[in-house]
DNA sequence: TCAAAAGTGTTATGGTTACACCCATGA
DNA sequence: TCATGGGTGTAACCATAACACTTTTGA
């Protein structure tokens, strides 16, 4: 007796932050889609992504996808869900192995200046109607992101080498959709220790010069292996 | 050109709690393993689970499998992560969808005399070598357990329905696997405002007759649509 | 000199932790 | 009467939340 075999593929959920760092645009989260152009939902926004190949690795998978599709190299990656309803396929059942990934700005290429181009960043509060489930899955990210990010550190992996603490500020306020407190959020993520002062300052701003941080991913895998545990 | 396909499965880490209610043995998780009758790895353990049948649900399929094989219906279900190393199962590549499930006393059919059976009860403290990378996942499902039992009222789901305040902390230190302090616990899970006090009490103990509680579930929901966040 | 963001402390409140004894029951 | 677990309060400590002004810089 044979199995029932089915097409396997892969999705990804890969955010970016605009206007959080240097650029002039609103802060806010973007996702990174890519525009069909076969059927079905041919010209419709969908979610990067596509099959899985024989003997590679599902995130092997993902992250050719990725490459391929929308040149992109997530600094960090996580599986989100497996979605295989019968019909959310109209080619046949297909299951879609979903993924979350967040990319730093050196990623993060500029929008392109038509809609000529077949791969974009859409902000969250502006997205095209999307392709099979992709919606569905899209809600599922977001929801996990804001959950994630209050005890994991991963808002540095959408953030530049170094960043100011209202960059940072503004990051986590744009994720958790609510403002913080200035100087409660500083004592907070000042007392993680895991923020190192580059000792430089950012100029040429109309204002006085912040200082740069860095991420110390060394002492945070350190502190992992203790058991520690990151919240904000 | 056509896709390539591959056989899709489900698998279940479903864990029960022992001697946490009113029996006799030592308090522990239990995870429900059935012996493999047939190639590969005939004669050792595995996770119940099996293949995913043409339109049906992956979920429904997990629940169908779990009754033929197991003879239980989880209280609660939740997918756990989507394995599918290219040599993970000898026969050719599988992608499997794991899911983690917790059942309550009721399903929790006592050991069978015999190892005659093929489905049975094993304590986390004894396991057999487990069938495929079934060792694997059933340490990202202890993982994933100790994480969430933290900050969602899941605990109930291995409870009988109703339960003394001892009982609820013995499961908590088992799954936490540190002791609570009784009075904390108390205070702190009073202060949910989850607990209903059934008016009844447990007799025929040799030591003062405990309160029993249920778990305020209708409230919880409430609760939960107005962004309430369980902790403990 | 103006606009814009950087940077900085204190107080009140509420939650967490640590801790020990008497009570009720059946054997 | 003994063994077993049931049930209860307080004080010290720590984290969180709320809140406003001065400083630096470039335009």
């Amino acid at each position: 007796m044979t199995p029932p075999r089915y097409p396997v593929a892969v999705d990804a959920v890969v955010f970016g932050a605009s206007g959080v760092s240097v650029e002039g645009r609103p802060p806010g989260l973007e996702v990174m889609l890519i525009q069909r152009g076969i059927e079905p939902f041919k010209g419709q926004w969908a979610l990067p992504g596509g099959l899985v190949l024989p003997n590679e690795d599902i995130e092997t998978a993902l992250r050719r996808e990725l490459l391929e599709e929308a040149g992109i190299a997530p600094a960090w990656l996580e599986q989100l869900y497996t979605f295989g309803a019968p019909e959310r396929d109209p080619r046949g059942r297909t299951i879609t192995v979903a993924w979350i990934g967040l990319v730093q700005p050196a990623q993060y290429l500029p929008h392109p200046a038509t809609d000529a181009d077949d791969a974009r960043w859409w902000p969250l509060k502006d997205l095209p109607e999307l392709a099979f489930d992709h919606a569905k899955i899209l809600e599922v990210a977001r929801t996990r992101l804001r959950g994630k990010v209050r005890y994991q550190p991963i808002g540095f992996d959408l953030l530049p080498e170094s960043f100011t603490l209202t960059e940072l500020q503004t990051l986590y306020e744009v994720i958790l959709e609510r403002p913080l407190d200035k100087r409660n959020f500083r004592r907070k993520i000042g007392s993680t220790g895991l923020l190192l002062d580059t000792g430089d300052l950012r100029t040429g701003v109309a204002h006085r010069a912040p200082r740069l941080y860095r991420f110390d991913r060394a002492r945070y895998e350190q502190l992992q292996t203790e058991g520690y545990l990151f919240e904000i």
